[in-house]
RNA sequence: CGGGGCGUAGCUCAGCCUGGUAGAGCACCACGUUUGGGACGUGGGGGCCGCAGGUUCAAAUCCUGUCGCCCCGACCA
């Protein structure tokens, strides 16, 4: 049991934020509301970045930058943008810092019209497409960004709720509302196959009701998880924005009719919360734990030993263990990089930067397996001088503790692989049970307030949109409707508030 | 931004009521003994007691103000 970590049950928040502090994710910043994430926590956000980026590639995107700051007035010409925003910009209102009369620094150079730090880039972005796009044959533009955002949040949480955050934005400018629908649906369904197949966690593909959907957006279509604590994540957004933002910036083309229009445009994006999910989906209460496509160490091998001479053999053992996994090559080129006694690290997977580490520092065999266990790593070997003479190493398994003595002649690149493969299908299998059996179904008001109060999770019940329902059943439940789920967005059923007959089937959780 | 709590070493906190030279545990550094799941001993470094005023011979301690953080609500990727 990890000494620095409170255990879910005992108190799930302070469990969040000890599991962080123990694998060094983040910390918290001098500044309010914003975090410094640390190179244990980056490395999680590379992966993700790596993965995403490919995919976002393969289906005809390409990166850009736009800046950081925004005029004032840009956010005003989307009369549903501005009413979500507002209330959370930072606002840039001078260009320096000057002495004043007391000796001491103060803002000086006031700017004519103020600068806003994006809190996303809608509008930018329709600016800069209103001057790109003349005709249907520019079209469409697919564009991602990757960057900072800024909304000025009052209660923030590590990774899942930050003043400043990092992601990803897509924006899409299309001909027709058919193409622009399209690729709304084709990019959240890049999330839905990202989520489950590289952080392994299974996600419900829906759309969000009228009082949940992005500010200026004719749709917003969601990707939702579900935590350990039965609530509920959004994992990331795709929105079709209809006309919206071409009207209010002026995105228009010649058609192939011969006719000025206006795009249909979209936009997407997922954000460093995802780092949240991926620790609240697989953690434990001894600390993190990684699915293998997200870990940057995939392998941690603890040497055991009391003597020198035990040392050399245990060394010996570990070389020919790790040739067998990386290569000759591999293990030469390390050896340079690894001059001293302290951890030693060999690329696995010399695309992703993925590696297998050493642990030689000077420090008792049990603070290393904490240490690495506590940092999420997928397997750690143990090596001693009784493995050495059998010629066979400990095999233990983050997820669930396994332990299994492999011979090292059986050890090889494609046997890890193997492993980390069979890893990542058992985390996510996991997942998925534990969104199933918690997944209930309610067919009354009275059942679904039950349900959310006693036993959490999604609840599944037939409900006809309405704001003034929503926020009275937020009141009274705490719960939200995460999405109309998308495969079952057909299905009509009597409304468990209203009694309408051609209620829909949507999801209601208690959401971070 | 409303209600509650807290600011003393990197972290967790004691000391404050009843004013009198700044404390503990963990962490850190050095050396030694250890080393198959969080070792032990010895020595050492580290604090403008959140900040600014006030009361007093004397303030971590009493008073006033201020700033920050955490928790609960309203708002949110």
């Amino acid at each position: 049991m990890a000494k620095n970590i409170k255990s879910r049950a005992e108190d799930y928040a302070q469990w969040y934020l000890d599991v962080i502090k123990a694998a060094q994710l983040a910390d918290y910043s001098p500044v309010r509301g914003c975090m410094v994430i640390r190179p244990e926590g980056y490395a999680m956000w590379e992966a993700i970045q790596r993965d995403l980026d490919r995919r976002f590639k393969e289906t005809g995107h390409v990166n850009a930058y736009f800046p950081l700051l925004i005029p004032q007035s840009f956010l005003t010409k989307e009369a549903q943008h501005i009413e979500g925003f507002a209330m959370e910009c930072a606002v840039v209102t001078h260009s320096k810092l000057e002495k004043g009369k007391d000796g001491k620094l103060a803002p000086g150079g006031e700017l004519e019209e103020p600068l806003i730090i994006r809190p996303t880039s809608e509008t930018v972005i329709g600016h800069m497409y209103a001057q790109w796009i003349q005709s249907y044959r520019d079209l469409p533009v697919l564009i991602n960004q990757w960057c900072n955002v800024m909304r000025w949040e009052l209660r923030t949480r590590l990774f899942l709720r930050t003043a400043e955050f990092l992601w990803q934005e897509g924006h899409t400018a299309h001909e027709t509302g058919e193409d622009a629908q399209s690729e709304t649906m084709k990019m959240l369904e890049v999330y839905r196959s990202f989520a489950e197949d590289v952080l392994a966690i299974p996600v419900v593909k829906g759309r969000k009701t009228e009082s949940e959907k992005f500010a200026g957006a004719d749709t917003t279509y969601t990707i939702e998880g579900l935590m350990q604590d039965g609530k509920a994540l959004q994992c990331g957004t795709s929105h079709n924005l209809g006309q919206n933002f071409a009207k209010a910036f002026d995105i228009k083309f010649l058609g192939r009719d011969q006719k000025i229009a206006h795009c249909h445009t979209t936009s997407w994006g997922v954000s460093t919360r995802m780092i949240g999910a991926l620790i609240m989906a697989h953690s434990d209460d001894d600390g993190l734990v990684l699915p293998p496509r997200v870990a940057q160490n995939l392998v941690a091998i603890v040497p055991i030993y009391k003597t020198d001479e035990e040392k050399a053999k245990v060394a010996a053992f570990i070389d020919r263990t790790v040739k067998a996994l990386v290569g000759e090559d591999e293990f030469a080129a390390a050896s340079e990089r690894n001059s001293r006694d302290e951890i030693r690290s060999y690329f696995f997977d010399k695309i992703t930067h993925q590696r297998v580490v050493v642990d030689w520092r000077d420090a008792r065999p049990g603070d290393k397996q904490f240490h690495w266990e506590q940092r999420g790593v997928p397997f750690r070997f143990e090596v001693g001088p009784r493995d050495v003479e059998q010629g066979a190493l400990m095999v233990k398994r983050r997820l669930d503790r396994a332990k299994e003595v492999v011979k090292v002649d059986a050890i090889s690149g494609e046997w890890l692989r193997g492993k980390l493969a069979e890893v990542q299908k058992l985390m996510f299998e996991k997942n998925l049970k534990y969104r199933h059996d918690n997944t209930h179904e309610a067919h009354s008001y009275d059942e679904l307030k039950k349900l959310i109060a006693e036993k959490g999770g999604f609840v599944r019940c037939y409900f006809k949109q309405d704001k003034a329902a929503e926020a009275k059943i937020k009141e009274e439940t705490k719960a939200t409707v995460r999405c109309i789920p998308l495969d079952t967005d057909l299905k009509r059923g009597k409304c468990i508030y209203s009694g309408a007959d051609d209620a829909q089937q949507v999801l209601f959780a208690v959401a971070y």
